[in-house]
DNA sequence: CCACTGTGTCAGTTTGTGATTATATAAGTC
DNA sequence: GACTTATATAATCACAAACTGACACAGTGG
């Protein structure tokens, strides 16, 4: 499955977003989501599943409890992928700033339209 | 439709990715993606379509040729979405650069779950 | 006007994903 | 050991998405 598809589903977002702030638990995540989607126990347990599986959280075991995590690496071929487009917004960048942060190297795009 | 959904398919981030040196004829994207992925000329349509609807693309008649090409609010959108995330692996940031480039706040996360 | 090219739309079929209910497993508690 | 809590898995079902083939329609050139 690749990040695109993941990252698609709003739900599996969600928890992402939650995550941000620190580890926290299965129970805690299905918690909040439950109220915020509405949906079961298992479901929120599969887009639990397809985080773990895909690389985009780790878990820790702590008794019954599984804590959860943000992992980055899937996040950031995302991004990445996203470079090649920033020089359609960036154009009028605090240059150094961002030039030195991220290795761009593309200007502005110009036409090309094969016969 | 969510920005995230229209990245999931594959063709899609494909034809975005044609368009980043500049404008593009639907004929040479259809063929194109044709030989990469195997689809009809419809199929091709279609996801030109998505992309037109939800704002990926903008399109200029030039007789009967349809010329696509990026738009970048969607993708602007996704990246800020994304930033929030930044902070797990721009750790190590040339400062200032990001700093300015980006308006972040966030440091590195910590702990916190919920009883 | 006719035929041809370029591109979009429609209808129908197939497939994949997300949801649900029921159940399994594993760890604590009494 | 029986019971409860925390979480994952299994089986199944429903629906949205993607593909195809047939077709429509606007421009262009003879």
């Amino acid at each position: 499955m690749h990040a695109f598809d993941v990252l698609g589903d709003p739900v599996r977002r969600r928890i992402l977003e939650l995550l941000t702030d620190g580890e926290r638990s299965a129970g805690s995540i299905t918690e909040l989501i439950r109220s915020e989607f509405g949906i079961s126990q298992p479901g929120v347990s599969q887009h639990l599943r397809v985080l773990r599986e895909n690389g985009f959280t780790a878990v820790r075991a702590e008794g019954t409890r599984r804590l959860y995590s943000v992992e980055a690496e899937p996040l950031r071929e995302v991004d990445r992928w996203l470079e090649r487009f920033r020089g359609f917004w960036d154009q009028r960048l605090d240059a150094l700033g961002t030039e030195l942060a991220r290795g761009r190297r593309r200007g502005t795009p110009t036409r090309k339209d094969p016969p």
